[in-house]
RNA sequence: CGGGGUGUAGCUUAGCUUGGUAGAGCGCCUGGUUUGGGACCAGGAGGUCGCAGGUUCAAAUCCUGUCACCCCGACCA
């Protein structure tokens, strides 16, 4: 190897080890580690959210609850834990979360024969209180008391909470015992008003992933087999992240009277007559901090769109030589106060100066590992020419443009509005790049099979084609390929069709792909 | 819960077969040279080898038990 060659080979070198087409969930533990977004903590299974890993879910959650309020919610707060006797109200409901549930039996600790602490055995609960999984249950249990008459209605709450899910296999932010999230949970009088909830909220997931994420989605409807338990219709937003695998990043269900018949959410209606709310449940949780990683992140590292990234802008001042500091350091300080006069999306952007006495080139690699839209370096030289040298994340690590000073500031929200424009069509051309239409079964056998098997590459995607409707179908195709219709578009149109697995007739196509 | 594997410093690990003063790299601390792309030199701190028991003059190493974690299956925001 000649040394330019060598050179050229130094140069490629990328932050994160291995590369996203070398091994891809090992590149996202890596980009997690590297930003400092969270690690693993002593307690199986749940994890240590870290500052800046919570700047961004502070960022989503407070950016959502605006659209939660502006769409009339308001929040409230439940208990955690629930008694055993709520959850088994609802048969499907109980069903579908038994095998994942935390149970709190005893109230008090005791020292034992072995002179370890114990839970006290004269001190057992008469009645289990389960940890919530999720809270239909125990809300509803206050909804039966709020609402007597159709005046009362629509209830229309949401709480910011963790709930436990015990899982077995657990990853950072994507799926954790514990997690945090939002659900909101709505009654109405009527089915059309409940219905026409579950798609309102179901629009705003979809506008917040796309305006402040910079993600799109597919929407649509989950099938009979993927809904959540007790509903009588789920609708999703599902997300293709790197890998062509699907993430569902919301959902919103359609409740029916099921979960106010088992809570007895009655109300008289304006016939004097009593009948049962309708009701409504929707959720988003830190996996959309998982989402958003997988989504836009580079083998540099993490990569953030600017709407939610905890700082928008680092100032990197350069100081060779001592003499130089206080000048410098003056520079930065006026850039950044220059920079928090502009408006990004209703508020001064985020700027921070990083002063650590670090190498220059290490403290720089650590915030485009971290993500930061944009990065200014200020030195000697550019204070005798009045500039600034400006990096964007979502361009090469090397292409820097000087900017005068001022000139800069005025121009940073253009920037940041700029790159989140620009990661979302990234991901946008990614998705539609691999995403299509499928009428045979070869072909939907072949899209979906690696082509090394002991080292899987990335492959695959989104499939649209045609389903029978019917459960058996969908089963023989998890089982064989562990591909799963991830929703009924809600954009499908009428078209005539043979089912992908058993050539029956089908009317339009769904969605289909390996999912997270 | 079934099958496989691993526990040694903050992290990654060597040493274990054949018992004999616990080693390295990264990170951390101090001083200096550096800082516009992942720096260098010198010095330093840090380990009851997962836990309990056994064998032995002697155990990270051999034996028994136990706990924890990891990987593969069934479940999942």
């Amino acid at each position: 190897m000649s040394e330019s060659q060598q050179t050229q080979a130094a140069n490629q070198k990328t932050a994160i080890t291995p590369r996203r087409d070398q091994d891809f969930p090992e590149w996202y533990q890596q980009v997690v580690k590297a930003a400092d977004l969270a690690e693993n903590s002593d307690v199986r299974g749940c994890m240590v959210i870290k500052p800046w890993g919570y700047g961004i879910w502070e960022n989503m959650q407070r950016q959502l609850d605006a659209m939660f309020k502006a769409t009339g919610h308001r929040n409230a707060y439940f208990p955690l834990f629930i008694p055993l006797s709520y959850l088994e109200k609802e048969a499907s409901h109980v069903e579908g979360f038994a095998k994942e549930c935390a149970v709190v039996t005893h109230h008090r600790l005791e020292v034992g024969p072995d002179g370890k602490m114990r839970p006290a055995p004269s001190a057992q609960l008469t009645e289990p209180l389960v940890v919530r999984p999720t809270s239909e249950t125990i809300i509803g249990a206050s909804y039966a008391k709020w609402g007597q008459s159709y005046r009362d209605l629509p209830i229309l709450i949401n709480q910011w909470c963790n709930v436990v899910r015990w899982e077995m296999r657990t990853r950072l932010f994507l799926r954790t015992a514990e997690f945090l999230w939002q659900e909101g949970h709505t009654a109405h009088e009527t089915e059309k008003e409940a219905r026409e909830e579950t798609d309102r909220m179901l629009e705003v997931y979809e506008t917040f992933v796309r305006d402040h994420l910079a993600v799109p989605v597919y929407a649509g409807e989950k099938t009979e087999g993927e809904r959540f338990a007790g509903a009588v219709q789920t609708q999703t937003i599902e997300a293709m992240v790197q890998d062509r695998k699907a993430i569902q990043a919301g959902t919103s269900h359609f409740l029916g009277q099921n979960f106010s018949k088992a809570s007895g959410i009655e109300f008289l209606g304006r016939d004097g007559k009593k009948e049962f709310a309708w009701t409504t449940s929707w959720g988003m949780s830190t996996r959309l901090v998982g989402t958003l990683i997988m989504m836009h992140s580079d083998d540099d590292g993490l990569v953030l769109p600017p709407r939610v990234a905890p700082t928008h802008v680092v100032i990197l001042p350069i100081i060779p030589k001592e003499e130089t500091r206080a000048a410098v350091l003056e520079a930065a300080n006026k850039l950044a106060a220059l920079i928090r006069e502009e408006i990004f999306h209703h508020a001064p952007p985020e700027v921070e100066i990083d002063t650590r006495d670090l190498n220059g080139g290490v403290k720089s690699w650590e915030w485009i590992k971290k993500g930061v839209p944009i990065r200014v370096e200020i030195g000697p030289r550019d204070l005798e020419k009045g500039t600034v040298a400006v990096t964007r994340r979502d361009k090469g690590v090397k292409e820097k443009e000087f900017l005068p000073m001022e000139e800069f500031a005025s121009r940073v929200p253009g920037i940041l509005q700029a790159i989140q424009t620009n990661l979302y069509e990234r991901a946008l051309a990614y998705r539609d790049a691999h995403t299509r239409d499928i009428d045979t079964t070869e072909e939907f056998y072949e899209f979906f099979t690696a082509k090394n098997p002991d080292r899987p590459e990335i492959h695959g995607g989104f499939v649209r084609a045609h389903w029978d409707g019917t459960a058996e179908s969908e089963e023989k195709i998890k089982n064989d390929l562990k591909v799963t219709i991830r929703c009924i578009p809600r954009d499908a149109k009428d078209e005539e069709g043979r089912c992908i697995v058993s050539g029956r007739p089908s009317r339009r196509r769904v969605l289909w792909a390996k999912s997270y």
